[in-house]
RNA sequence: GGUUUGGUAGUUCAAAUAGGUAAGAAUACGUGCCUGUCACGCACGAGGUUACGGGUUCAAAUCCCGUCCAAACCGCCA
């Protein structure tokens, strides 16, 4: 027998009773007449009382061992056991770094890949994936509580033409031809709305070949999401909004303030881009003054002010600016809707222009106007800044300011090719105004964006055959192409298809951002690094040309990265 | 695909003023001491071809070149 309890669940109560326990040497401490251990498994920690008499063997730290004892109150409120019998069920190498220090080990995120086991020991790591099962937990229950019903789509399909890298897979059966994993499962969830299915979700897994970022790993989990019967984004807005303030609500403390939306053309006019951090990003933008002479540049931005940036930190964003232009700037500039921290600025025009550009009413406008000859590194002061914001203010308030940007632009151009692009997915439904569809025509679409991090994405889709054709004619699809990827699903689409529309939520992000945490590789059992390599097992890697023959392959060129 | 930074005991880091004593410390490891520790403490010990290969120099961890590996940014991510 290994254990009457586990090393968590011992108390008070618990006292005079005989014990068998089993875990790993948590800590270790050797007196002239007792050994003190704390004893580590999955629940907790026990503390080990242990008279020399008993302490036979050699023990370190991470020693996995099954003592026998007898609870004793140790103080006030709790326990300890006093150990009379010791086996060592198996011995620890020396560690690659210490399990046992509070917080991030110091120790290189390679070592800490490479022996992945060792740092899901540690309790940061465990509790996290203890939490991400929780939260997906909770996510699968509440759409199957709405009626949703989850269902499995096919791992092995076919490769795409558009977005991201597909990863392949050669076919044994078929040489020269591939198997592709999905980007996502857009057309079988399409299907079976086609298939009569009301409301469809999945826990998907997601794969796209591309590099990784703190907020990305390539193989990842999305919550797919379809509906039938609707044809308007605020259908789906409504939806997980509710979701989102749910599942908040239950594993962040913080409230949210209300979800804001803005179309994708304003959005890229306001922020400068299509995910706006709210919080922590100070946004560039663009104001004219005319009476400015030419010899003079304007750098202008925007604090965001859901803080209430107080004057000791205007001053020391002043500083800033003053290092960087060493004090060569002809005039600072800093302006709120009620001109609180600058009176030199009256001119009430601009002053409305700049209204119109202000996210809130509490918005802190900062102009800087310098000589022409001076080279300012703008991302330079943004960074700095950024980095005064995150650090002091917004990073201990757990502020969350989700936005929607919406109706995107249908297609999008690419210079390089010369080519037109969806710019979420040919299935988008568009916005047809006068019977006019072009190159110009705005989307259905959704992204929801929170804090910089785009969370969600999904549109409302085309059910409606010659629609979807014009679509694949206007990007100008081969009809090779189409027949060989989409002849299916056109002709799926001449059959009585409901009107839907979906969304794909990242679960790692919304994670990252439940746990308000910075790199998802902690909240993933086992990651991949930077360059798509798991350390752990050294993948990718060769296979042996008989295979490579089996399935009709021939390397031609090794990349540096494989060797 | 592009840019940048880095690789020194098992591990985390030092080794200044652009090369100059015998490459140090903490922790982990080993032995001993210590009346109850709790990140125990104390003493002693072991542990290094400074990633690998080449070059410059009287002299290289330090400068240069190549290879390998890692971290980060950009591109990419419908």
């Amino acid at each position: 027998m290994y254990r009457t309890h586990n090393c968590g669940e011992l108390n008070i109560l618990d006292i005079n009773k005989k014990v068998i326990l089993s875990g790993w040497v948590h800590n270790i401490r050797i007196l002239k007449k007792y050994i003190f251990i704390d004893l580590r498994d999955y629940y907790g920690i026990t503390k080990l009382f242990i008279k020399k008499k008993y302490y036979l063997f050699k023990i370190n730290n991470e020693y996995l061992i099954r003592i026998k004892g007898i609870v004793k109150k140790k103080n006030k409120n709790n326990i300890e056991v006093h150990v009379y019998k010791i086996n060592i069920i198996n011995k620890s190498k020396i560690l690659p770094f210490n399990i046992n220090s509070n917080g991030i080990p110091k120790v290189s995120k390679k070592l800490r890949l490479k022996y992945r086991y060792l740092d899901i020991r540690r309790k940061v790591i465990k509790d996290n994936l203890i939490k991400r099962s929780n939260i997906i937990n909770k996510i699968r229950q509440y759409f199957l509580k709405k009626k949703f019903i989850e269902l499995e789509t096919p791992l092995l399909v076919n490769n795409t033409i558009e977005g991201a890298r597909n990863f392949i897979i050669p076919s044994r059966n078929f040489k020269g031809k591939f198997y592709s994993l999905p980007q996502s499962p857009q057309i079988f969830k399409q299907l079976l709305m086609i298939g009569g299915i009301d409301k469809y979700f999945q826990i998907a897994k997601c794969f796209r070949d591309e590099d990784l970022r703190k907020d990305r790993q390539t193989e990842f989990l999305q919550l797919d999401i379809e509906i039938s019967f609707i044809n308007k984004i605020k259908n789906i807005i409504k939806l997980i909004e509710k979701f989102i303030k749910y599942i908040f609500k239950k594993f962040y403390n913080q409230r949210i303030i209300r979800f804001k939306k803005i179309k994708y053309n304003k959005a890229i006019k306001k922020y400068n881009t299509d995910k706006p951090n709210l919080i922590n990003k100070i946004y560039n933008i663009n104001i004219k003054i005319k009476k400015i002479k030419k010899k003079y540049n304007i750098l202008s931005f925007i604090l965001p002010n859901f803080l209430n940036i107080k004057n000791f930190k205007i001053n020391k964003i002043i500083k800033i600016i003053n290092i960087i232009f060493k004090k060569k700037y002809k005039k600072i500039l800093i302006i709120n809707n009620k001109n609180k921290y600058n009176n030199n600025f009256k001119k009430k025009k601009i002053l409305n222009i700049i209204k119109k550009k202000f996210f809130s009413e509490y918005d802190i406008l900062i102009i800087i106007i310098y000589n022409n000859n001076l080279k300012i590194n703008k991302n330079k002061i943004f960074d700095k800044i950024n980095k005064l914001l995150y650090n002091e203010a917004i990073y201990k308030k757990n502020i969350l300011i989700p936005i929607w940007i919406i109706n995107f632009p249908l297609f999008k151009y690419n210079i390089k090719n010369k080519k037109y692009y969806s710019y979420h997915h040919p299935f988008t439904c568009p916005i047809i105004n006068n019977n006019k569809l072009s190159y110009k025509n705005y989307s259905k679409s959704y992204d929801l964006v929170i804090n910089g991090i785009e969370i969600a994405s999904g549109s409302i889709r085309i059910n409606n055959y010659k629609l979807q054709k014009k679509i694949f004619n206007l990007l100008k699809i081969k009809k090779e192409n189409i027949n060989k990827n989409f002849k299916f699903f056109l002709n799926a689409l001449k059959y009585g298809v409901p009107p839907h529309g979906g969304i794909g939520i990242g679960i790692d992000r919304l994670i990252l951002l439940l746990l308000n945490k910075k790199d998802i590789k902690n909240l993933i059992p086992f990651p991949k690094n930077y360059y798509n390599k798991d350390i752990m097992l050294n993948s990718p890697s060769k296979i042996n040309n008989n295979y490579l023959f089996k399935l009709g392959i021939k390397i031609i060129k090794k990349n540096k990265i494989y060797k």
